[in-house]
DNA sequence: GGCCAGGACACCA
DNA sequence: TGGTGTCATGGC
């Protein structure tokens, strides 16, 4: 049960724009980096995985041949930075491997499709859940799929736009409804709810100040859950 | 020293 | 189907 007004969506994001300006997302050089990176920050902060990212640089192995020819043991101490390590070098491996094995390590013909096949596609290799799945199609295939991620769900729960139990797919429909499939609006609108999680929603309440407020819309839900 | 971070997955009831 | 534990590092 999403807030009705279709225009709602639309009117935070110019709000946030507005208050925040362009954030200018994803940082990285290449779709094989932006790739890495949403691999890596899974449940992590992006400073730790800007150490990882890093110390694969100075190794030359942010190329998806060079993570398959790389050691093991080295591609683990690089991805370290960025907690999970044992895992997230799986997933990493796993994503080149699926490439390499399906693409012929030709990472443009696998980003190329359509989006549904491609989310499909995503959602099937190991360590890529919806989340970096959007990420990946959004910031690296430069295609319009909105990303849902826990800042998104806890700012516009807590003001009462969306229920507190909301899942990922239903939360994703809810932008993908409302809002025209713009490849910036959609990276901006996503990289400025980050934003605004960073400054106002972590799990210790201080929405003091917070541009959402002033967005003018009729709440449906009980506002301020107590996340 | 404890809490938190731009999730995903296995397991269990 | 939904809830819970696990994975782990670095910053504050």
């Amino acid at each position: 049960m999403p807030a009705r007004d279709p225009k709602f969506l639309l009117t935070l994001f110019e709000t946030l724009l507005h208050a925040f300006g362009p954030q200018g997302w994803w940082p990285a050089e290449t779709p094989f980096e932006v790739i890495v990176g949403a691999i890596l920050t899974q449940n992590t902060s992006w400073n730790n995985v800007t150490q990882a990212i890093e110390r694969l640089k100075k190794r030359d192995l942010l190329e998806l041949p060079r993570i398959l020819e790389a050691d093991p043991e080295t591609l683990r101490e690089c991805v370290k930075p960025s907690g999970f390590y044992n895992q997230k070098t799986r997933y990493l491996l796993a994503f080149c491997r699926h490439v390499h094995l399906h693409h012929h390590c030709h990472l443009e013909a696998f980003l190329g499709q359509d989006v549904p096949l491609l989310r499909r596609e995503l959602l099937s290799i190991p360590g890529i859940g919806p989340e970096t799945a959007d990420s990946i199609i959004l910031y690296a295939a430069q295609k319009p799929s909105f990303v849902v991620d826990a800042y998104t769900k806890r700012i516009l729960s807590r003001h009462g736009w969306v229920p507190p139990t909301i899942g990922y797919e239903a939360l994703r429909q809810v932008f993908m409804d409302a809002l025209p499939p713009d490849v910036y609006l959609f990276q901006e609108f996503h990289a400025l709810l980050v934003r605004v999680g960073h400054l106002f929603c972590r799990r210790t309440p201080r929405c003091d100040g917070c541009p959402v407020d002033v967005v003018p819309e009729k709440k449906q839900f009980e506002a301020r859950s107590p996340l």
